[in-house]
Parts: structure tokens; C-alpha cells; sequence
RNA sequence: GCGCCAGUAGCUCAGCAGGAUAGAGCAACUGCCUUCUAAGCAGUAGGCCAGGGGUUCGAGUCCCUUCUGGCGUGCCA
């Protein structure tokens, strides 16, 4: 239950029915409508809530803000109410002052809904695909992988938490141009190895990577030293397909043991041997949205865009400006491009398999695909505008002693994600990735390493472990975590109870936020925040020693607090330790 | 050139659809363990929210502009 949203909502009726009561005395204009904000102030000097209708309405009924709000007040009946008391304050907030029932029934969904609590039915009915990483299978992942990794799949729990039906998918680029490369890089190690490095030159554009040479070696030591003298399609489709079956495997397990699942790992290989990309590209040209020039098939990025910015209001000579481009979708070689195999995907997303939504999360380098992928979508009818959500997010800079470390594949130099777990333990990693998408980070490694005690998830986690251990050691000494209908919850009246009450209440309302705005770190702000008033009530609210009914509250209490750091801590894939 | 993202304490970052005196962690300094885990708590110090205009009762938050940084602008993916 949203214990916040709903308070929200009965201050707002509160209010209404003030401004009804007022205007029917003839002590406000009548005739306005009565609308605004509920917030939680910052400082609760100020009232645990605090409403800005009298100020908003003040131009509406022609009177100061300040008299509003003291008409408001004096024609508003709390009775039946969470609040105690309602005062006029500052410019002409209304403040409210939440009473002991308030409190009350927020410890009592918590018990009740132990692991369920913080989800809602706030997107129930929305059928979401996240999809993430999708990273090339040519090459081991890197730590814009990592990041990727941690964002979509914190982000697929959080709008699954938030009511949705979720969809983890794995974009393969299993077909196209760089799977051509990647065989051929292997072709040449291959020949290398049987010729001597100086007799075969390696491609210009190929993958250098150490990686290739030990497929190169796994190739040769399974599969023989006769295939040079092999069609060169045959050898390459052979090495290409070997080299898919070592690697795939292999993401599949780092992902998994960065507590990542997919649903599906998605074959784009798949879309090229149905004819869905042919399909999807003829439908193009049916819609009028193809050309051919230089033997290429050619979609009108141009045209498409330009005529969307056309009707949102934008010049002609701005949209000259943009110096837009059209795309090729079928090379004069008569292979697809990767950008047409991804119009087929998200059509086979959102045409076929149904979904309201999808969700990529991809590295802002691509982000000039963005518009165009829109574009091609909404030329299909899909709206893509709206359907189609790109989180895009920065990349990661290694560091390492204070100096960057290239990423490149190419170079081979590059500190792969189970490099990255090797080092520092998933929970750090975990953390640390789920920083905002839209900043820039800088990843450095030696301090990476030596996260210890500086690191916020071990200040959250010992939170979580300083509440299990104390209730199994007063669980000996008697004291029991009670059932809800045998506390007395008026007990907890102190202000560091009722502060982390609060902050115990927000949950529900963080998921929401957290998934509306896509932003998992909100959640990693929220449950620091909630340690930090539980280590708060720790020091000041102690358990033993208490009046055996207050001891019991205070023991329910932390009980609720250890559920909501759990729940909280698994949206992010943060294991909660019982001890550290 | 054009486009996208960012610029908040020494460092890493929060700042919730514009709200009241801009926050946290780390680093620095000062206190607190005979009592449920001191990986903790309390306190001190640290800021022209990059600069300049504007919108309004009110701007770190919205608009315009300048500067700085990252990225993009392929018949690559």
C-alpha cells in the first residue's frame, strides 16, 4: 500500500472540501478550483506535508494567499483524518501534522506485506521488454556492458515492482558485417598459426583481441589443420559458427553470475533466414518510404523526420540546418544493414510478439540512432515516438592508478566484466553501475578494489545485518518480533521512530517514481537513506532495557525496517547479508 | 558546422513534474563502545548550484545565450 500517495490524496480532499465549506459562508470567492501540490517538506518544522493550493488559487479568488489559507483552515474538519493538526505557514503553505495512526498503519503493510511490500499496480496492465546489453558476441563484454547490465536489469525489476509485465530480452548480432569480421580475424590467426605470423597479414578492420587467437587455437586444435584448403564462405561460416558457440555460452554465464537472466536471447540471425527483414524492408517501400540509388535500397530518414519536426511546429530552414541523412537498408551487395535487421527486430517487438513498450538501454554512442530507428517505426504505424524508450547511458571510463584505460576490443587491452568481478565482489560492482545513466563516470579501478567501508552498499548492508543479528540475540533473551495486532504502535512516538517510520512509508512511492523516471539509483538514494535513519533509531531507541511493550514495538519496527532494506536491496541485485 | 548528454562542497554524487535556510558519503577536525554488531552515532568546517539574461509570488530545477567536457554525424554495428 502507498501510504504517501494516499495521504497526498486526502490532503487534496481535505482541502476541496474546506474551499466548499468556505465558499458556501461566503468567507472565499466561490467558483475556483481548488488544485495543487502536496510535498514532504524538507524540514519538518514545517509539517509532515505541506499543500500549495492557496497560493496557486490566490490570482483565481482574487484574495492574498496567506487569508486563503487561514479560511481554508478554519472551515476544515480533520475528523476521521491521518492528520492532527493543519496550520498556515510562510507564504500561505498548509501544513500538516500526520497523528499516531498514520504511523500506525504504514508498520502494519509492511508486516503484512513482507517481501511484496513496495510493489503497486501502478503500470499494472503494461506488457514492458527491456532489453540490455545486446553486446556483440564477437568479443568478451566490456564496462559499458557492466553498466548496461546493472541499469536493465535493476530497471526491469524496479517496473516490474511498479506493476508491470516484464521481459528480459538479449539482442544477438549474430548476422551481418561484423560476424564477417570476426570469422575472418579468426580465418587469419588460424593461418597464422599453421603458416607463421609473418606469412599472413591480419585484416585492417579485423578483431586483435587475445580472445580471437585462442579461438583460433581451440578451432584448429577441434577442428583440424585442413581448412585452408577449404572455400573460403565454408570456413568462415564454420569458424564463424564455432566461435558464436564458444562465446555465447560464455556471456551467458558472466552475466549470470552478475545475477543477470534473460528471458530470451534474441537471434538476429533468426530475423534474415524467416525473409522478416526482407518483409520488413519490402512493407517500407509499399508504405512509400523507399528508394534505390547506386544499386542500394535507401529509407527516407529525411523525409520522415523532417516531416515530424514539420508538424511539432519546427522552420523549414531549422530543419535545413540538421543537415538530415537517409539510410541505407540494403547495400548494393544485397546484404541488410544492421540498421535494417533493427527495424525488423523492433517491429517483431512491438508488431508481433505485442509489446506496449520497449525499453533499450544503450551506450550514448549510438545515440544518433535514436531518432532514425523512431522514425523507421513510426513510418510502420508503430509509434515508435512513444513506444519505443532509449535509455541511453554514458560510457564508462576505466581508470587505473589515475590514468585511462583504453577499452578498445581492438587492442585486446581491455578489462573485461568477469576481469572486473574477479576484483571487486558483484555486490561493489552492482552498486556502483547503477549511478544515473545520463553522467559520465570514471571507473577506477584501484579505488574500485579497495572499496571497503567507503563503499554506501556496505553501510546499507550492515544496516540489514546489524537488525538480524539483534533480533536472533533477543529472540534468545525472550523478546520476539510480535504480530502487528499485539503492538501498540502509539509507543513509537519518538521523533527518530517516527522519521524512520516515514522513510519506511516512501517505498512504494520511490518504486513508482524510480520506474516512471527509469532511474534505478533513485533507489540506491532511498535505502542509504533509510540505513542511515535506522542506525539513527539504533543508537538513540534502544530495545533492551525498554518496558517490555515499547521493547516489543521497537522490535517490530526494526523487524519492518529489515523487510523494506531487503526489498529494496534486491531491486538493485544487492544481496542483503544476515551477518557481516 | 550541426546534433545529443553533462557542468552543484577538495573528491564521488543526491536534489523527488518550480517551493520555505541547497543535501549525503568520502577526505579533514572534535566527542561517544562495562549495555541489542563502533562497517555505527553526534558535532565542526567546507558552496557566486560554470557565466549572463529571461519566465513568476518563488528557479539548482523551466526558456534563451555564452563557455567547458564527453559522444555522435559510415553502403560499421
Amino acid at each position: 500500500m502507498n501510504l504517501i500517495e494516499e495521504a497526498k490524496r486526502q490532503i487534496d480532499g481535505l482541502i476541496r472540501g474546506a474551499y466548499a465549506a468556505a465558499a458556501e459562508t461566503g468567507a472565499l470567492n466561490a467558483g475556483a478550483e481548488m488544485r495543487g501540490n502536496v510535498e514532504i517538506p524538507r524540514d519538518t518544522a514545517n509539517g509532515d506535508y505541506a499543500a500549495n493550493h492557496a497560493m496557486t488559487a490566490a490570482k483565481a479568488l482574487r484574495a492574498a494567499p496567506r487569508k486563503i489559507a487561514e479560511a481554508l483552515i478554519a472551515h476544515m474538519d480533520l475528523g476521521g483524518s491521518w492528520f492532527d493538526s493543519v496550520e498556515a505557514a510562510g507564504p500561505g503553505f498548509l501544513n500538516f501534522r500526520l497523528g499516531a495512526g498514520w504511523y500506525a498503519d504504514v508498520l502494519r503493510a509492511v508486516a503484512a506485506e513482507g517481501a511484496d511490500y513496495g510493489r503497486s499496480d501502478a503500470m499494472a496492465g503494461q506488457k514492458i521488454m527491456v532489453e540490455f546489453v545486446s553486446a556483440n558476441p564477437t568479443g568478451p563484454m566490456h564496462m559499458g556492458n557492466a553498466r548496461g547490465g546493472v541499469l536493465g536489469d535493476a530497471l526491469a525489476e524496479l517496473l516490474s515492482r511498479a506493476g508491470a509485465e516484464v521481459w528480459r530480452e538479449f539482442y544477438v548480432n549474430d548476422a551481418g558485417n561484423q560476424i564477417e569480421k570476426f570469422a575472418s580475424s579468426i580465418d587469419a590467426r588460424y593461418a597464422q598459426l599453421l603458416l607463421g605470423e609473418d606469412a599472413v597479414a591480419f585484416p585492417e578492420d579485423g578483431y586483435h583481441g587475445d580472445d580471437i587467437r585462442e579461438l583460433a587455437e581451440a578451432f584448429r586444435r577441434e577442428n583440424g589443420d585442413g581448412w585452408l584448403e577449404k572455400p573460403e564462405a565454408e570456413r568462415h561460416a564454420a569458424m564463424a559458427r564455432f566461435g558464436l558457440d564458444r562465446n555465447l555460452p560464455k556471456m551467458e554465464r558472466d552475466l549470470e553470475r552478475y545475477g543477470i537472466r534473460y528471458d530470451r536471447w534474441f537471434l538476429e540471425s533468426g530475423l534474415h533466414s524467416s525473409g522478416f527483414v526482407a518483409e520488413t524492408v519490402a512493407k517500407l517501400g509499399e508504405l512509400g518510404y523507399t528508394y534505390e540509388k547506386d544499386g542500394a535500397v535507401w529509407l527516407a530518414t529525411s523525409r520522415i523526420l523532417g516531416g515530424k519536426l514539420l508538424r511539432e511546429g519546427k522552420k523549414p530552414e531549422e530543419i535545413e540546418k540538421l543537415g538530415l541523412k537517409d539510410d541505407v537498408l540494403r547495400r548494393a551487395n544485397g546484404f541488410y544493414t544492421y540498421f535494417a535487421a533493427d527495424i525488423a527486430y523492433h517491429r517483431d517487438k512491438l508488431e508481433v510478439r505485442g509489446f506496449d513498450r520497449t525499453i533499450d538501454v544503450w551506450g550514448a554512442d549510438h545515440h544518433g540512432h535514436v531518432a532514425r530507428l523512431k522514425g523507421a517505426l513510426d513510418a510502420l504505424g508503430l509509434d515508435g515516438e512513444h513506444r519505443l524508450n532509449i535509455v541511453l547511458m554514458q560510457l564508462v571510463r576505466l581508470m587505473r592508478d589515475g590514468e585511462v584505460v583504453r577499452m578498445s576490443k581492438r587492442t585486446g587491452k581491455a578489462i573485461s566484466l568477469s576481469d572486473l568481478l574477479d576484483e571487486i565482489p558483484v555486490d561493489a560492482a552492482r552498486w556502483f553501475f547503477n549511478a544515473r545513466p545520463d553522467t559520465q563516470m570514471d571507473f577506477d579501478l584501484g579505488l574500485a578494489v579497495r572499496q571497503d567501508s567507503e563503499n554506501p552498499v556496505y553501510y546499507v548492508q550492515y544496516a540489514h545485518a546489524r537488525i538480524c543479528t539483534m533480533i536472533s540475540a533477543l529472540a534468545e533473551e525472550g523478546l520476539a518480533v510480535p504480530a502487528p495486532e499485539e503492538t501498540d504502535f502509539s509507543l513509537l512516538d519518538s521523533p527518530y521512530e517516527r522519521e524512520l517510520i516515514k522513510t519506511l512509508a516512501a517505498l512504494p512511492e520511490e518504486i513508482r517514481l524510480a520506474a516512471r523516471d527509469y532511474n534505478p539509483n533513485r533507489i540506491s538514494g532511498y535505502v542509504t537513506e533509510l540505513a542511515s535513519r535506522f542506525h539513527r533509531f539504533y543508537t538513540e531507541c534502544r530495545i533492551r532495557g525498554a518496558e517490555r511493550p515499547l521493547a516489543l514495538a521497537r522490535l517490530l519496527l526494526a523487524d519492518c525496517t529489515r523487510q523494506a532494506i531487503e526489498n529494496a536491496l534486491s531491486i538493485l541485485g544487492v544481496s542483503a547479508p544476515e551477518r557481516m
